[in-house]
DNA sequence: TAAAAAATTTAGATTAGTCTAAATATTTTA
DNA sequence: TAAAATATTTAGACTAATCTAAATTTTTTA
């Protein structure tokens, strides 16, 4: 078994890993909030235990081993936030610290009967894919809103920024997962984009365009 | 915030509190698998928390603070006990060690809401009351099917032994948490006892009579 | 392409929790 | 009630994870 930290480091080279193939020390340190130098050693550790590939001063790439227990972490971090949501009636943007918990339990049983429970879900409620028992799951195929051009319709099933803050923002302008949009104005200026939302109509941000993520 | 080890101690040493007022080093380090010398360290830092009252080799009591704590933790534990069991299929005798590692997920507002998720249960599976919101529970009151005299009848409400094995032989035995039974037989020799449980005789030695709890 | 800047690693400490072995206190018992 | 037995604490060490400051390597840039 590993530590909690172990996990979390894992997870987040994982994260960083679909950005850039090769992950660097500073990144991890940022993502984590911690110093570089707390970093290094760490790499070292899971080098060690066969989890990531590293040399020095050049950056890490998880091991198939690691990988699959970043994956399982993910898969019970988002596996609990649906449960969140759907069962105990938390609010999207409420889910995120106590999944950070929940995915350390480590019972495998757990999470596999808890999909079970929940008839396993594809997506969290987020709208990111929840890999299944064998750590498997299908990415969807998502672009910004802010890639449409007039006229374009689409639905709204995936977010890039998972802040808080944001998550909030859309909730209150009824921008949720599912909804269906359909660009009626983009401003030349500002580029700010005005959506059709069932019966209303939403003016935001080209932030916020490029944020919100729909269906291809 | 406290530590998973913090809360381990208080919740030991508030079980063992139960039997003798106050508890003793060794009592500790033997409820949690550890040395004496690990306890003495713990207990130097409870105490300089607030979280007991401790006098160098007298042994240790709860402070008010520190109680509270040791009762939401049991809360959480038997919480999620009782999901395990009612929502996701587990057996009684599979659910331990699970909810020892559930109890430190630290949310409140996930407690409260699980609680209501399920009903606001009053017992766990294994019969043992689960605290309030606010900490209050009522202790059902028990006694051991070996109290009881030829005729007498009750319902099984409890368990003294909460292990695994014990577990699974009362399950097998069909010897369940809501079952009424009669004495109808003592063996003097080895004091076993006979018991009409549905339309079933069952034998049970002295010592599972002890063990198994029956509602007064 | 050599100096400057940035990134990374190493060295040496620190904190939490644990341990063994030795020292000390308390309790038992003869 | 004094010796023996038992319980507890202290001293000193270890591991995991972290940090700061200094050293080293890589990258950038002029």
């Amino acid at each position: 078994m590993n530590t909690f930290t172990e996990e979390n480091y894992l997870k987040a080279i994982y994260h960083l890993s679909l950005q850039s193939s090769s992950v660097s020390t500073n990144q991890i340190a940022a993502s984590l909030n911690t110093k570089a130098a707390s970093v290094t050693d760490m790499l070292k550790k899971l080098a060690e235990k066969g989890l990531i590939n590293y040399t020095k001063y050049q950056g890490v790439t998880l091991t198939a081993a690691g990988e699959k227990i970043a994956v399982s972490i993910i898969r019970k971090h988002r596996l609990w936030e649906y449960f969140l949501v759907e069962k105990l009636n938390f609010k999207w943007d409420e889910v995120h610290d106590v999944a950070e918990e929940l995915e350390h339990i480590s019972s495998k049983e757990l999470v596999d009967r808890l999909d079970d429970f929940m008839g396993h879900p594809k997506y969290d409620p987020h709208g990111d894919p929840i890999p299944d028992s064998n750590g498997l799951f299908k990415t969807h195929e998502l672009k910004p809103v802010a890639t449409l051009v007039i006229n374009e319709n689409g639905i709204i099933s995936g977010v890039r920024d998972h802040s808080t803050a944001f998550l909030q923002y859309l909730e209150r302008m009824q921008l949720t997962i599912g909804k269906k949009i359909k660009v009626t104005e983009i401003n030349d200026y500002d580029h700010s984009v005005i959506l059709q939302v069932e019966d209303k109509k939403v003016h935001i941000s080209r932030e916020v365009a490029n944020n919100l993520l729909i269906a291809i």
